[in-house]
This record gives C-alpha cells, structure tokens and sequence, in this order.
DNA sequence: AAGACGAAAGTGGTTGA
DNA sequence: TCAACAACTTTCGTCTT
C-alpha cells in the first residue's frame, strides 16, 4: 500500500551490485524514481518502476474508494461463507462420530471461534464509524483535534456497551456534536445532520444519551464560540468580531443569553456589531450564516439594543 | 427594488404532572 | 403519556431608503 513506498529501501535489488565500488548494497527511492548505492551515493539507474500505487490516498475513505482490490463485501453476513465455519453436529468428514476426547477439543474450537468472530465485528463495526466521523468531519472542515476527540468518545461508547440498540451512524454523529463542543468549535445539530446519514432527532437523542452515560457535562454553547466562524463567513474585519463578542459578554452578564437560542443571539451580536463598525451586513446575511430566520435575528437584536441600551441608528 | 419591521399562525422540543 | 409552554419559523403585509 502507500506506506511500502515512503521512505527509501534497502536491500539487493534485482541481485545488482554497484559498478563503482562493487557494493551490493543498492537504494530504491521510489519517491524520486532512483536507484543508488548505499556505499557510495552513486545514482544507477534514475528512471525505476515504482511499485506501489500511482494515486495518493490521504484517508482511509479514500484508500478504500480507490483500491480495485479488497475483500468481496456483503452488509450482512461479513465472511460470505470465505471463511471455515465448524459444523455443530460432531461427526467427522465420513459421518462417523469423535471420540470424547475429540469432541471436547471441537467444542473448545467452536467456543473460540464465536468469540473471534464477534471482535472481528466490533472491530469491523469501529473502522467504520471512525471513518464516517472523519468523512463528517472533512466535509465540515473541522480540525484533527476534533477528530480525535470525536473518536475518543466512540471508543469510550463502545466500550461501555452503549452501541447496542442504536445505529453506528448515529452515535458517530452524536460524538463528533460533542466532540465540536468539547473543542469550542460548536457545530449545530442541523449542520452535523447535513452530512450525516441520520436525521437530526436520531443525532440529537444518540447525544443525549451518551452524554448521560459517559457523564459528559457539557456547558451549554456560549453564543461567543460561534462569532468567529460566522464573523469570517460574512467577511467581517477582527474589529467587528471583538465587538460582538464585547456585546455578548455585557448580554451574558444581564442573562440575556440564558434560555435563547445561542446562534440567534450570536447573530444579533454579529448584526449590531456589523452596524456599529460601519460594515453593515443585511439581516438576512446574518440570518443565513447563522441558519436562524431573519425574524429571530430581529427579535435578538431588539432586546440587546433595548436591555444593553444601546442607540443603534440605522 | 431591496431591506427592515412586526403581527399572527404554525412547528418541534422540553417540562412537569 | 399528555398538555402547557417558550422559542423559533413561516408567511405575509407594510413601511423606509
């Protein structure tokens, strides 16, 4: 795969041996498509076949899309019947019955085998969640330590047996809105459902769930978090940023915040701000980056200016 | 014509009995 | 499980620039 070509190998290609210094011990460099000799650096032959796949894969996804070989699939039986199963019935090939002794082994084999196959599935059933939680995550940009963070919570789910009942897209969804949280890099429920396979109310409970279970206590999302991502959305200079998020802490103090939604308020701040600085951006803008309706934007944006008494003119 | 404003009715989720 | 409730959306008409 890609990693057999990283990096240089040693050894005795094709059994040459270097007409310099006569060592055997030759270099391939796929990387830069030559071969050299380790003794003294000379560049036999600059034009080698490399060996290795001519794409680049940087995911799993994307290794798995590209591969033209790979196991034979099926999304409901894993093995397909490739590989040896151990009948129940003891009876040898002719039909013959095992002795004791036999049987007592058969059945230690059985037993094993039923414990292999079911890690061979939780281990299946991880790959993919961890892929999907980084295919979401490509798709919302979001950085590696979220990533991280989002698989260390399946794992987490997965080892206290929280899976079970609930589907591997879902929970894999729930943990990365957690995980976005965790980081302060909040993502809304409606955006992670965008490029989910799940709907937003499966996403919404999976979270729920295993917030309670794995005693995750999330504060609930300060509207600040989300200033800069819709700031730099609508192109708005740091001047604009640091008075909304100005403007919200003065909102938060008065809890003006508490028991509203933390984007609208986020959006009235980013509006006020917009205004304030002279780079007015229009309520439906705002509205959109922020996914609320224009409505709400008013409504935010009236009770800020009325509760913070502030003059806005427009 | 575009944007801002607000009223009124409708929707989905939370809460408490 | 159900009803009450607040937040939010949808829709639409009016006003302002």
């Amino acid at each position: 795969m890609a990693e057999d070509k990283q990096g240089k190998q040693q050894g005795k290609p094709g059994g040459r041996k270097c007409h310099v210094c006569g060592s055997p011990r030759l270099a391939r460099d796929y990387d830069r498509g030559e071969l050299t000799c380790a003794g003294c650096g000379l560049v036999i032959h600059d034009k080698i076949m490399d060996m290795g796949p001519e794409w680049r894969a940087f995911d799993q996804e994307q290794r798995e899309r590209r591969g033209r070989t790979g196991a034979p699939m099926t999304l409901t039986i894993h093995d397909k019947g490739l590989s040896t199963m151990i009948d129940w019935r003891d009876r040898d090939s002719h039909g013959k019955d095992l002795t004791p002794k036999r049987r007592a082994q058969i059945y230690r084999l059985r037993k094993w085998q039923r414990r292999i196959r079911v890690s061979d599935a939780t281990e299946r059933n991880l790959a993919f969640a961890l892929s999907e939680i980084d295919r979401m995550a490509s798709h919302l940009a979001l950085p590696r330590n979220v990533r991280e963070a989002a698989a260390l919570l399946y794992r987490k789910a997965v080892e206290e047996r929280l899976i079970r009942g609930r589907s591997i897209e879902g929970v894999s969804a729930a943990a990365l809105y957690a995980a976005c949280r965790e980081c302060k890099v909040p993502r809304t429920l409606d955006e992670i459902a965008d490029v989910s396979r799940v709907s937003k109310k499966e996403i919404g409970r999976s979270y729920r769930f295993i917030a309670r279970e794995l005693l995750i206590h999330l504060r609930p999302t300060s509207p600040i978090d989300y200033i800069p991502r819709f700031a730099s959305d609508l192109e708005l200079s740091g001047e604009v940023q640091s008075k909304a998020i100005e403007l919200l802490k003065d909102a938060q103090k008065k809890g003006l915040t508490s028991g509203r939604g933390p984007t609208g308020v986020a959006a009235a701040s980013i509006y006020i701000a917009s205004v304030l600085c002279g780079e007015r951006r229009t309520q439906r803008d705002v509205a959109d980056v922020a996914r609320v309706t224009e409505v709400t934007v008013r409504n935010r944006y009236k009770e800020l200016c009325d509760k913070l008494g502030l003059d806005v003119e427009l």
